[in-house]
DNA sequence: CTTACATTTGACTAAAATAGTCAAGTCAAA
DNA sequence: TTTGACTTGACTATTTTAGTCAAATGTAAG
């Protein structure tokens, strides 16, 4: 399974840039997309969406994967995480009631 | 589907008691609480903690139900949710990998 | 109606979490 | 041994979130 940085990384790498040209693109220092990429800290949702337009890919693919990674950073140390996904899933699907 | 809010509030009112006294217990303010029952603020773990131990029920049913709705309010917006839940799920199944 | 009391609301402040920067530090290749 | 890409750490800025207080709402009783 892979992280969003990573999948950064690999688009990054691919087009062969620096993380100093990609940063630049992204208007960011280029220690913090090092980071991102490191899973070090989170972007920011128009980052993603900067990233996708820039390599091209569809928004909601690195969108999840960015969402994903919060979620799982969250409650990744939580001795029932399972669980929690699970009933977060039930919460979405079902709503809660009001 | 039940908040967690939702459930503090059933065990309150199970046990006959007012907010203020509640909120007493938890050594926080009762408007605090009452927010807290309305899902209009996230509890801290602490206090979390401290309900269970209250109202002797085991605490990993509360901090699932109080975990999986800081989850599902952080994506429940989301076109994919669903997927991102998935995706979550797989990463702490297969982890991450450095 | 009006007092009494539980709860809610809104606007505000305090505190915690997180994004972001800068300068120095690695490390590999040339 | 210099150069260039990337990393690190300590710090600051910004944003988010918890928490408070005082006033407002609702309702049941007197």
């Amino acid at each position: 399974m892979e992280s969003f940085g990573q999948k950064v990384r690999k688009l990054r790498e691919t087009k062969g840039l620096y993380l100093r040209q990609l940063a630049a693109i992204l208007e960011i220092d280029q220690a913090l997309l090092s980071k991102i990429e490191r899973n070090e800290r989170r972007a920011q949702r128009k980052q993603v969406e900067k990233i996708a337009q820039f390599f091209d890919v569809p928004q909601h693919e690195l969108i999840t994967s960015w969402l994903s990674d919060k979620v799982f950073y969250q409650i990744k140390d939580e001795e029932f995480a399972m669980d929690v996904l699970k009933e977060a899933e039930a919460k979405i699907k079902y709503g809660i009631s009001e």
